[in-house]
DNA sequence: CAAGATTGACTTATCAATCTTC
DNA sequence: GAAGATTGATAAGTCAATCTTG
């Protein structure tokens, strides 16, 4: 069996302190949150090396993984990222001074200028891209590959949960990270 | 089986874009990420009501389940906290500023003063606490006992391995959060 | 007047520089 | 001179208010 990790001492420390509180969240969401916290300064110096911080590669790789012709409404990309529409100007904005995407002038709706990547937005996002799952995939590595299936399973049965629980703001405020 | 997962979604986007990566460490690194943001505005609210913010409330958390006199030295502190040093000295400003934390004189080193919750920061913290927990069983309610478990298990092995590879930056800037 | 995007005020973090004590 | 904490400058986000188009 395995060892005991920084959770389970914490756990502990609880149990000890509150002896009726029922911390099993703890070992699920808990641990979910320090490996995304702990894990992320690694991820954001591919992104670094590259030129660019996570939030930004965040817009970027969501227009890579959109396809041809790599080009999103910004409503489209400020729900997809969980992020608020002003942040999401404001990292347009950045990416457009950088020469990453452009903000394309077209028929239909005025009130919305679809984003695109240029053509090197989208080559340094398909470096970046490599990079990262390259990364994270030697992070997992220490699973078999069976355990990484069950444990990729069993994340997806919470994710569909947490999924029809729908948080969503709503409005024009929404909060948070992308996913990747 | 599950049904596919936004996760999923995503990955099959990536596998017609970009065949040749491997995605792997997106189907856990990945959702482990979208769990964790997509569950916070439900849990910052159980915090808001208490008055405080999820920093604030990490501040708290971390002096009350280190039992009996509740009290740690700042480097303790943002170093568990995931922190930087200054970002530290400012939850602790606003903190003390709410009279919830003190920072208390006492013999010894003189470079740093220990940090000590008041009667109310404890009382709050622990209301906030048993709620959170609360909160984050009943998400994870959608498993069996079982399947909690088991990705406890999975969960505590990846930590395990992160924790061996540090990550540790060293200096006076840390980054990131707080697990609770 | 609703939807879409932008702006501006405010918040909270990091990082580097500083001050104090060991 | 190194360790510990604070400070000040800067960055990036949210939220509410605004402007524009449908």
């Amino acid at each position: 069996m395995n060892e005991r990790d920084r959770i389970d001492e914490r756990r502990a420390q609880w149990a000890t302190e509150l002896p009726t509180v029922n911390t099993i969240g703890m070992a699920i969401l808990g641990r979910a949150r320090w490996l995304t916290l702990q894990v992320r300064p690694a991820i954001e110096s591919v992104f670094t090396r590259a030129g660019f911080d996570s939030g930004e590669f965040d817009v970027l790789s969501t227009l890579l993984r959109s396809g041809t012709p790599y080009r999103l409404r910004p409503t489209e990309l400020y729900r997809s990222l969980m992020i608020s529409s002003g942040g999401l100007t404001n990292r347009l904005d950045r990416l457009e001074r950088a020469g990453l995407i452009r903000r394309v002038q077209q028929a239909g709706d005025a009130r919305s200028l679809p984003v695109e990547l240029t053509r090197e937005g989208r080559r340094r996002a398909e470096v970046a891209f490599r990079e990262d799952m390259k990364l994270e995939a030697a992070m997992v590595s220490v699973l078999s590959a069976d355990e990484r299936r069950l444990l990729g399973a069993l994340l997806r049965k919470l994710v569909l949960a947490v999924e029809a629980t729908d948080t969503t703001i709503g409005a024009a405020g929404s909060t948070s990270g992308e996913v990747r």
